[in-house]
DNA sequence: TATGAAAGAACCTGGCC
DNA sequence: GGCCAGGTTCTTTCATA
């Protein structure tokens, strides 16, 4: 409406988006907080409430922003012990195959295709190792399975946090 | 406040909370859609708005709910790329020497240390397969690192969504 | 202890400049 | 992008089971 209207429908969701500053500065304030008032990101951005609430429905429009969620704490939960699996499968199968069967497993978190040994690494979340061994023998049960090899973690070191994601201009160590 | 004074400070964020349907229910809401309205919850869960208020005011209380974020997508920022490295390291590194250097790198969003041959396993986000390379080397260059042993992603089949924890006493596959 | 109803305050939303 | 007005939502209080 207010911008190009090359940022038209058929970029979303997969095209990259030209962010300004001040996108990612409400971004960052919505990884924060996602249910702080627009009066609240305006005055940590600079803007007003209104010019927050367009350019918010803009970055949902173009898919940078894709939702909001509630962060739980999965020890509260009752899901108190994490693993990663890494898959080992036959040669013919597709990505998706192994998509479908994971899917079913609520304990898979997240799955990914991966270069290397292994075909796929899961992240997997039970509620205590014997949880985490019956989710493997289950996972190594699927027909295109070949073997697993897993990984218990000991200490989470850094979240995984959904909207962390900084200015790929600033590269690491922040320091330089 | 309004409940069993057990359900004090010293309980946040660390011990087991009981949850009933209700609370769950609510949870996933959020998980959903943190910016939905007290009376859309209401009306998904079957309660007043001011109830739900009360219960969800109780959840980020008690640290079942620990905040409210945006989800965002790293491709439209510009993230394409994404890696797990494992961490080789010296025998007298501990946990807190790997977190702290570590948490200076924003490509890094997740980290742990686990068992088996690798000390630690990094999630890294990076904007192309050279910025990878590049993260790789400086993470090499850590003093406590011996080797690194990563492979980039290929295709993500399960996103990380940061509450999706399902009722413990539902186990895997949700159909039987 | 937990609920629904109600009312004033705060916030969202869209039109206008 | 800011300002403003009308509609919606939040938040607290109160009565009830």
């Amino acid at each position: 409406m207010w911008r190009s209207s090359r940022a038209s429908l058929a970029r979303r969701y997969t095209e990259r988006v030209e962010l300004d500053r001040l996108d990612r500065h409400i971004i960052t304030a919505l990884v924060d907080d996602a249910r702080a008032t627009y009066a609240e990101i305006g005055h940590r951005v600079g803007l007003s409430a209104s010019a927050v609430k367009r350019r918010v429905d803009r970055l949902r429009e173009v898919g940078a922003i894709t939702g909001f969620s509630a962060r739980v704490a999965p020890r509260a939960l009752g899901w108190t012990t994490e693993a990663y699996v890494e898959l080992f499968c036959q040669g013919k199968t597709k990505p998706s195959d192994i998509a479908l069967a994971v899917s079913r497993f609520p304990e898979v978190v997240a799955a990914a295709t991966i270069t290397g040994e292994a075909d796929a690494l899961l992240h997997i979340r039970a509620t205590d190792v014997r949880h985490v061994e019956r989710v493997i023998e289950r996972l190594a049960a699927e027909a295109f399975v070949v073997r697993t090899k897993s990984s218990i973690v000991l200490s989470r070191l850094i979240d995984e946090l959904p909207g962390a994601v900084p200015d790929p201009r600033n590269e690491s160590p922040a320091g330089g």
